[in-house]
DNA sequence: AGAGTTGCTATACTAAAGGATACTAGTATA
DNA sequence: TATACTAGTATCCTTTAGTATAGCAACTCT
C-alpha cells in the first residue's frame, strides 16, 4: 500500500516479519508491563508512585517487571542518595516511541469492539 | 472526524486507554497467534496447511488457538461438505486490520533492535 | 487388506507466570 | 522503645500456558 520500502521487503520475508513483531510483544506482553508503560507516559515515577498508581500489583511484580523492562532498554533506573534513598523510573527514548505501537492498538480495539457490537 | 476525535478522548483517559491496548494485547499474545495470524495473512488455509506452515505446533494447540481467535473474531471457519471433509481458516476484515498494529509492531521491534545494539 | 489423508480430541504431563505473605536495612520521627 | 517510611527480597503456593503422545471417524488409494 503506502508504507516505506524497507518495511515492505521486511514483510516479503514473513519469518523475519513475525519474529520482529514478537520482540515487540515480548516487551510488552504479561500482566503488567502496560499499566507501568501507561504510568511512566505521564512521567517519572518512583517506586511507591508505581504500586499506588497501580493498585492491585504486588512489590515482586512490581520489582520483577521493572528490571524486566530495564533489561530491555524500556526504562531507566535512576538512583539517588539521598536519605531516604529515592528511586526514579523513567522511560527510554525507545520507551517512549512505544507509544506508536499503543497508539495502533487503541485504535484497533475500539474499532474491533464496536465491529464486534454491531454484527 | 467523528473517530478521530473520539479516539483522542480515550486516549485522555489512561484507564479505557489501557483497557482497550489490553484487548487487542489478549488477541495477539501467546506463542502461537501471531504465527497463525502472520500465516493467514497470505491467504486463507486449511488446517493440515497451517500445521505445515508452523511447524512446531502440535494439533491441540493449533486447533486450541484457532478456536480462540474464532472466538474473537479475528477468523472465519468453513466448513465445506466435501469428501475428505475441507475446513478453512481465514481473516475477518477486522482480523486483517490487525496488520497496522503489526506494521507498528514491526517498525518499533527494527528501530529498538538498532537502537540496543548501538548502545 | 493395509496404509495414508483430513481435521481434529483426550489424557497426562511440565514449565512459566503470577499471587500471598512475611520480611529486610537504613533512617527518621513520636 | 515503638512506629513508619523507602525500596525492595525470600519463600511458598496456585493458576495458566504449553508439550507429548496417542487415538478417532470417515474416507481414498494401492
Amino acid at each position: 500500500m503506502h508504507d516505506s520500502i524497507e518495511i515492505e521487503e521486511i514483510k516479503k520475508c514473513s519469518v523475519q516479519y513475525i519474529l520482529a513483531v514478537n520482540d515487540t510483544l515480548n516487551v510488552i506482553s504479561g500482566k503488567w508491563k502496560l499499566p507501568i508503560i501507561g504510568s511512566l507516559l505521564f512521567g517519572k515515577k518512583r517506586f511507591k508512585e508505581l504500586q499506588r498508581d497501580i493498585a492491585a500489583i504486588t512489590p515482586r511484580m512490581l520489582s520483577k517487571e521493572l528490571k524486566e523492562l530495564e533489561l530491555n532498554s524500556i526504562i531507566k533506573r535512576t538512583v539517588y542518595d539521598t536519605i531516604p534513598v529515592r528511586v526514579e523510573y523513567e522511560l527510554t527514548d525507545s520507551g517512549f516511541k512505544l507509544n506508536h505501537v499503543l497508539e495502533a492498538m487503541v485504535e484497533w480495539g475500539v474499532e474491533h469492539r464496536e465491529n464486534v457490537l454491531n454484527n
